[in-house]
DNA sequence: ATGTCTCCCCTTGCTCCGAC
DNA sequence: GTCGGAGCAAGGGGAGACAT
């Protein structure tokens, strides 16, 4: 497909969509951003990671519960799963979703929102009950026949790893992004204060890990604790988060070989950082959002009219969705996901790959789901 | 004079939650 | 159910200090 710079990408989607704005490119790079969450909530879903999921929690600092930190996702172990078939007619509330689930145990105080609203507009991850320890949430499968499939999960409110997604744009009249912004140092200060694994350097400059195991500090070259953590120990130690930033384009950091100084301080912050490309981030605007084939339709529609001049809510988000957009965008993961992992260049840990990313999900889930 | 780095702050937008 | 405010974080722009 032509490729076209994300900057200029941007440039078009401002006169095209926000030009009713005050600042349209600001206003089209706002939107840019919620595009790279979308795309990364829907590549987990394309993984079947989303049972595991929680969007926009708290995370708390590691030892220090008082501050917390909103991360776009969290995984978190599934205590207890059900899928159930619920009558639909026209709206499917929290009351109507426990009703047809029937005893849960647990003491869960319930939320008074809807998995799917009267105008078909579905919520992911949609959390509809919770106690101190355990959040209840619903997943949406599939609606046909006056009839919803949803999946009922118990999580526990225990994270053992996040996701964080950045973008950041080029000035207009500027040939290169800003360096070492506060948004990198932001996203440095998260990622590196969450977990009970946590990063220190020794006296050459190496990246050290130290955990504390029953008082004791234990230390060792990083990158071998953390693979030692997850795929040699037959449990993941409480509070280890796993941390993975997905940054898209900031006009001067193009390869693993030419990293700037943000990149840098994001690379050497987050355990996985990935670097959603121009080309990818590109062919998601046109392939979905300005020229969409027929059966891809639907997403172009949500995301004009969420935010078209004087609209009343977005229902392009990671959280709350148009139905049909929802499900368009789950057939074309699904139909192109060997592209679209090709989207993403892993910055690091050096040497590995998307794939990896995927399998070390995969072993986190299986050695922390209690089901 | 020009460009770079950094900090500060603006507008916009999302989510939650309580009042009505 | 809806509305609006609080809290937070996104992308972006302004401007001062400094280097070249």
């Amino acid at each position: 497909m032509p490729y076209q710079s994300i900057d200029e990408l941007q440039k078009l989607l401002g006169s095209e969509v926000f030009s009713h704005t005050k600042d349209a490119k600001k206003a089209a790079g706002r939107a840019l951003g919620t595009l790279v969450e979308i795309i990364t909530y829907y590549l987990l879903n394309e993984w079947n990671f989303t049972h595991n999921v929680a969007i926009e929690r708290g995370l708390a600092e590691y030892g220090n519960a008082e501050i917390t930190h909103n991360v776009e996702f969290t995984m978190h172990p599934v205590l207890w799963r059900k899928t159930i078939d619920i009558p639909y007619t026209g709206s499917l509330s929290v009351g109507k979703i426990l009703a047809a689930a029937g005893e849960i145990e647990g003491n869960l105080s319930p939320k008074s929102i809807n998995l799917i609203d009267s105008r078909n507009i579905v919520k992911n991850a949609c959390i509809i009950a919770e106690n101190d320890a355990e959040l209840l949430l619903a997943y949406l499968n599939s609606l046909q026949n006056n009839s919803a499939n949803v999946t009922l999960i118990k999580q526990s409110k225990k994270p053992y790893a996040m996701f964080e997604c950045k973008r950041v744009g080029v000035e207009e009249g500027a040939r290169k992004g800003p360096q070492t912004i506060e948004k990198a140092k932001q996203g440095a200060y998260v990622a590196k204060t969450t977990s009970a694994l946590q990063k220190i350097r020794n006296e050459n400059g190496d990246i050290q890990g130290i955990i504390y195991e029953n008082g004791v500090p234990v230390i060792k070259p990083y990158f071998a604790l953390l693979d030692e953590i997850i795929n040699q120990r037959p449990q993941i130690p409480d509070n280890f988060i796993l941390s993975v930033g997905i940054v898209s384009n900031h006009g001067n950091w193009f390869t693993q070989e030419n990293q700037n100084k943000e990149l840098k301080v994001l690379a050497q912050s987050y355990d996985w950082l990935l670097f959603l490309t121009d080309q990818g981030l590109a062919q998601f605007i046109t392939e979905l959002l300005r020229t969409p084939q027929a059966p891809y339709a639907a997403v172009k529609t949500a995301f004009v009219n969420s935010y078209k001049e004087n609209k009343k809510e977005n229902i392009f988000t990671k959280v709350k969705i148009d139905l049909e957009a929802h499900e368009a965008l789950k057939n074309y993961f699904h139909a192109n996901i060997n592209q679209i992992i090709g989207w993403f260049n892993v910055i690091s840990p050096a040497d590995q790959t998307v794939c990896n990313l995927q399998n070390t999900l995969q072993t986190l889930i299986q050695k922390t789901d209690r089901l």
